[in-house]
DNA sequence: CGGCTTTGACCCGCGC
DNA sequence: GCGCGGGTCAAAGCCG
């Protein structure tokens, strides 16, 4: 157990330093990929999207904000179906769709579109609720500067034209960045009833962020070390470290089933 | 019974 | 104008 939680400290405090080394790549004008396309250029009237590629084993990743599917659709290159949600906040605008890329079945793609016009949903921003999202996670748009926004490590730095695409739209718009880890407190109830095994289980688990420096045209990918566990019928560690904001204890793979939990390797970026 | 997913039909923009 | 493909609608069904 103490090998345990060492395990868990060691790799939050990776978690850590990943994350600031991507804000300090993204002060230096470089972009995630948490691909910022904006391609509604040349469509004036069409929201910014976001394009976030993530590497996980479900579909559904879970930003904070609640979604209702309201279709799916099999489009052209990908065997995959794509699905369509909406989010179900009255009056909120934003949509997204997901689909797993072609050409790798663990990147989930997940596009963006609009701006909530609303907080992430109380019951899920709680410190006290377990399913609350971890990091806040959004984009919006902002006075021509991109924020990152991490537990409450708040950065702002000029927002460099990022693309072709981008140069031609009107580079005082702006983009915010957050970047989360949400845990979806619907999945989380219907997990408990596939309980996980009752062994202690500490696993490692990888979220890739790819970051693409377009003047270099060069791509990183960087990988963030999590674990998670499901000692105590606990499926997520306690926050022990809240203040500082960083786990990304997610309920995952029961290898004793060969199931896996539905919001297992939740990474989620939204608007 | 309310909320959600599924799924076929429909709409619309775009390219030829 | 037509066909294709992406996106949305809405009825039906499922589930708690």
């Amino acid at each position: 157990m103490k090998m345990q939680k060492l395990e868990v400290v060691v790799q939050t405090i990776l978690v850590k330093i990943v994350l600031m080394v991507m804000i300090q790549n993204l002060s230096a004008g470089r972009k995630i990929w948490a691909q910022l396309a904006l391609t509604q250029i040349g469509k004036v009237n069409r929201e910014p999207r976001v394009v976030v590629q993530t590497v996980s084993e479900v579909d559904i990743l879970d930003d904070g904000y609640r979604w209702r599917k309201y279709g799916q659709k099999v489009v052209k290159g990908n065997p995959n179906p794509r699905s369509y949600y909406k989010c179900t906040n009255v009056g909120c605008p934003v949509r997204k769709h997901v689909e797993r890329a072609s050409h790798d079945p663990k990147a989930v793609i997940t596009t963006y579109e609009g701006k909530h016009n609303h907080d992430v949903p109380a019951s899920r921003n709680s410190c006290h609720d377990t399913a609350a999202p971890l990091i806040g996670a959004g984009v919006n748009t902002l006075n021509g500067h991109m924020s990152v926004n991490l537990n409450g490590m708040l950065r702002t730095c000029d927002m460099r034209p990022v693309s072709h695409h981008y140069n031609q739209s009107d580079e005082r718009d702006t983009l915010s960045l957050d970047l989360g880890v949400g845990i979806s407190p619907r999945h989380n109830s219907a997990n408990e009833k596939q309980q996980a095994p009752e062994t202690d289980q500490t696993q490692n688990h990888q979220i890739h962020f790819t970051m693409v420096d377009y003047n270099k045209s060069v791509a990183e990918t960087t990988s963030m070390p999590i674990c998670y566990g499901s000692s105590n019928h606990n499926l997520y560690r306690s926050r022990e470290d809240k203040e500082e904001g960083f786990t990304f204890n997610t309920p995952s793979i029961n290898h004793a089933t060969n199931q896996y939990y539905p919001n297992a390797g939740n990474l989620v970026m939204g608007p």
